[in-house]
DNA sequence: CTTGTTATTGACTATTTAGTCGGTTGTACA
DNA sequence: TGTACAACCGACTAAATAGTCAATAACAAG
C-alpha cells in the first residue's frame, strides 16, 4: 500500500501551485520547500531532480482529468453525445482548476513533453479509439484518430479561455452550445 | 535609415536557431555569442537584457509572417477564399521555416507573453476584419472575432504539425483539403 | 586632423540555484 | 528492547549565468 507522506503531499500542493503562477524557471526548489514548510533536502529525498518533480506532476494532473472526463462517457452512447460529454467535462475541470490548466499549457509546450510522454497514458488510447468508432460510424472526417484527439485538446484548450474571458457573463450555456458548434464542427463529417 | 550591423544579424539568427533547439532557458547569453562569432559584451550593447531580445525576436518573427500571408489576401476574395490563403499561407510558412514555428510555440505559451503583446500588432486587428466581414456576411459563427482569430492560429498550428508528421507522404494536397475541411466546418456557420 | 559617437572586446562579478551530505528523529516489527 | 529503514533537517557547494565595465577600434562629420 503506497502511503503519500504529509509533506510530500505538501510538496505537490505547492510546487504545482508555484510552478502553475510563477512557471517553471521562475520557481526555485528552494522556494518550492519554504512554501510548502518543509525542508530543502526532503524534496530531493522524493523528487531525484527537479524535472522528475515536474514530470510527476504532469501525470499525476492529466490522469486526474482523464479519470473525470472518460468516467462520463457512457457505452451506447451516439459519438456527438461522447464528444460532447468529452469537451464539456474537460471544459468544468480546466475552468475550476486554473492551476491545472495553467501547468499543463505550459507543460505540454515545453522541451519536457514528448510524444512518448503523450502516448504514455491509457486514456490517450481510449480517446484515440472513441475517435475510431467515429470515423467507423462515418461520421467523424477520416483523419489519423491521434490527430482528431489532438484537436479536440485544442479546441477544449481555446474554448477555457474563450470562456474564462467572457465568466462575468451569466449566459454561459449559450456560450457552451456556440463553443460547442466549433468543436462538432471541426470533427464531424 | 536603420542599418543593422553584420553583428547585429549575426546574433538575431543563432538566437532564434538556439532557442528554438534549445529552448529559451536552455540557452545562456554567451553561447549565442560565442556560436554567432561575436563577444559577449556586444549581445547586451544591442539588447539590454535577455528578455529583450526574446521579445524583439517574436515581434521580428510575427512581422514577417504576417507581411506574408496577409499579402495574398485579396480584396474582393470570398471569406472562404481568404481564409483558405491564410491557412495554407500561414502553414506554407511554418513548415518552411521550422525554427520560427518553434520559437512561436515556446514564446506564446511563455510568461513573456500577453493578450497586450498579442493585439499589439496591427495584422491581428486586419484578420479580426476579415473575421468581422464574415460574420457581416452570415457566413462565419457569431463569435468574438478575436475568438476566430486565435481558432484560426490554433488549427494552423495543429496542422502544421500533422503535415510535419506526413511529410514523407507524396500525396500532400489530399491532406491538405482535408486539414482545411477542419478549419472550416469549425468557423463556418 | 580632431572630435564625438557608435561598435566591439573579453575579463570579471554578484547572484542564483540544483543538488549533496552527514547527521538526527521517528517508526515498524521481530 | 534492539535494529533496520525511511522520513527529515538545513547548512553547504560547485557550477552556471545574466549583465557590467573599462578600454580599444572604427568611423563619420566638421
Amino acid at each position: 500500500m503506497k502511503t503519500i507522506t504529509k509533506k510530500k503531499q505538501a510538496l505537490i500542493l505547492t510546487a504545482k501551485s508555484l510552478f502553475a503562477k510563477k512557471g517553471f524557471y521562475g520557481t526555485p526548489t528552494a522556494q518550492i520547500a519554504r512554501d510548502a514548510g518543509v525542508s530543502n533536502g526532503i524534496l530531493f529525498h522524493y523528487f531525484p531532480t527537479k524535472e522528475e518533480l515536474i514530470k510527476t506532476l504532469y501525470i499525476d494532473i492529466k490522469d486526474d482529468i482523464f479519470k473525470y472526463t472518460l468516467s462520463q462517457v457512457y457505452r451506447g452512447a451516439t459519438i456527438k453525445e461522447s464528444l460532447y460529454t468529452l469537451w464539456l467535462a474537460s471544459l468544468e475541470w480546466y475552468t475550476e482548476n486554473p492551476e491545472d490548466f495553467q501547468f499543463m499549457l505550459q507543460f505540454e509546450n515545453s522541451p519536457y513533453y514528448s510524444e512518448e510522454i503523450e502516448r504514455s497514458h491509457r486514456y490517450v488510447q481510449m480517446a484515440i479509439s472513441i475517435m475510431e468508432d467515429g470515423m467507423n460510424q462515418g461520421q467523424l472526417k477520416a483523419l489519423d484518430p491521434l490527430f482528431l484527439v489532438r484537436l479536440l485538446s485544442a479546441l477544449v484548450e481555446r474554448s477555457v479561455f474563450e470562456v474564462n474571458r467572457n465568466s462575468t457573463d451569466s449566459s454561459n450555456s449559450t456560450l457552451q452550445n456556440q463553443l460547442f458548434d466549433v468543436v462538432w464542427g471541426a470533427l464531424a463529417k
